[in-house]
DNA sequence: ATGGTCAATCTAGCCGACTAGTATGGGAGA
DNA sequence: TCTCCCATACTAGTCGGCTAGATTGACCAT
């Protein structure tokens, strides 16, 4: 472990099992990059970092393996995986897909209050660029995302991308210096706002395909760049 | 646990984890409703069963968890989650947009030797058919799906979707006895597979969405059948 | 008979210790 | 110098026990 800060869990923070919250701060530092793609992640080193016995960390570190995050060689280590080129891929043609389906089917079933809803997600989104808060545009993204699934009544539809959307979360977070312009994905939101509102199912569809390329523009870049992050096995 | 059959794992069975097999085990009898909807799975109760700790028992309920099978309410129980109606078509939009995109994609690239295959497993499935194997028609199902996905490059498409399926599996089971006829089943994969075979994306992908749509076409009819083994709290 | 309280008994959460399995590094032998 | 072997020091897997919290039901006061 190669982080010094010690920030230790206060007492009854949380206030659910600490599992569930060690679970998110490790989830955090993956995905921002802090725990380093093919890092290993002692189970005792986590659990004195984090001031709790070693179940707790156990118990994170399955759901991160479940998500894809992690991996665990038995007796052996646990080690941050690495990006995979392909898994990244896979992932965007399942987001891709499913969430192509949901504007689709949000284009005929979006009742007015949700397209007002996105489109206030929208001037949100332009406030906390204009303010250069990152981290709440990137949060405003996911509610925005979320709200396509709602007004088509599939919340449970968004909930279950959310560990795919994570493979692609850390190559986003990675690409932040020469990622597409905010201002860009902001007007692609508002087309896809727009194309829902008009009952334009078929412009809706293509909107988010473009949008979720975009998304991942710099992948090749960043695999020229830093190599050492990236899964050598995978075919590409 | 109102099962009586003592199934001690036995010695050095399964080769990895405990934790993974117990998975396994719990997961199949949940799909398999001998573990029922409602059910209560006392970690201390599934231990002395299955003749280990409870360490891997909770490792395979955190798992489980995840997946949508269980749920723990803290310091009080856990329980096999009842079916949601509203969950259970969540997962079959989701699985259905995607295997849409899946097909279509291999009518665009699935080379000869995916499509002998995909023809291969077919036959086998009738075969099973023929002589009543009904467990091994279902494991050829997700053989042949796995194939779709495998024949466009992506994998892990496939295998991101398992835990989706599991929704509708369960479904499905309690289905049986008056399910779609296999044969029926056997011919829209049959015409599947002559869609990509000949090229053709549009055909691949309404073939599928029609096939997907029966498989739970018995679901209105099951829960008014047995309504104890539903989520009444979805709105359906 | 009814309402409220508290002790007994459950649960899952958490912990410390031990085990089995794996890498590593140093030393003996060639 | 090189190779092999083994002691050592790790790892995650597993276990039994304890704790905090929740339910239950008996008992008591009214």
């Amino acid at each position: 472990m190669s982080i010094g800060i010690a920030q230790q869990l206060g007492p009854s923070e949380g206030l659910g099992p600490i599992g569930l919250h060690v679970r998110k701060i490790i989830e955090e530092r993956i995905v921002t990059n802090v725990f380093r793609p093919g890092e290993r992640l002692s189970e005792n080193d986590l659990a004195e970092l984090l001031g709790v016995s070693r179940q707790p960390i156990r118990e994170a570190l399955i759901r991160l393996t479940e998500a894809g995050l992690v991996r665990v060689m038995p007796q052996r280590a646990t080690i941050v995986t690495r990006i995979s080129v392909a898994r990244v891929n896979s992932a965007r043609f399942l987001r891709a897909a499913v969430e192509r389906a949901v504007v689709r089917e949000a284009a005929l079933q979006a009742k007015p209050h949700h397209i007002a809803q996105m489109r206030a997600l929208i001037r949100e989104q332009t406030t906390a660029i204009r303010e250069g808060d990152h981290a709440r545009f990137l949060a405003l993204d996911d509610d925005l995302h979320r709200a396509f699934a709602v007004s088509m009544a599939h919340e449970g539809v968004w909930r279950t991308l959310q560990n795919v959307k994570l493979q692609m979360d850390r190559v986003r977070y990675l690409s932040l210096p020469d990622a597409t312009p905010a201002s860009r994905l902001i007007r692609q939101h508002a087309a896809i706002v727009d194309a829902i509102a008009a009952r334009d199912p078929d412009a809706a569809e293509a909107m988010m395909q473009k949008h979720l390329e975009e998304l991942l523009s710099s992948l090749p870049r960043l695999v020229a760049r830093l190599p050492e992050y990236f899964d050598s096995s995978d075919v590409a």
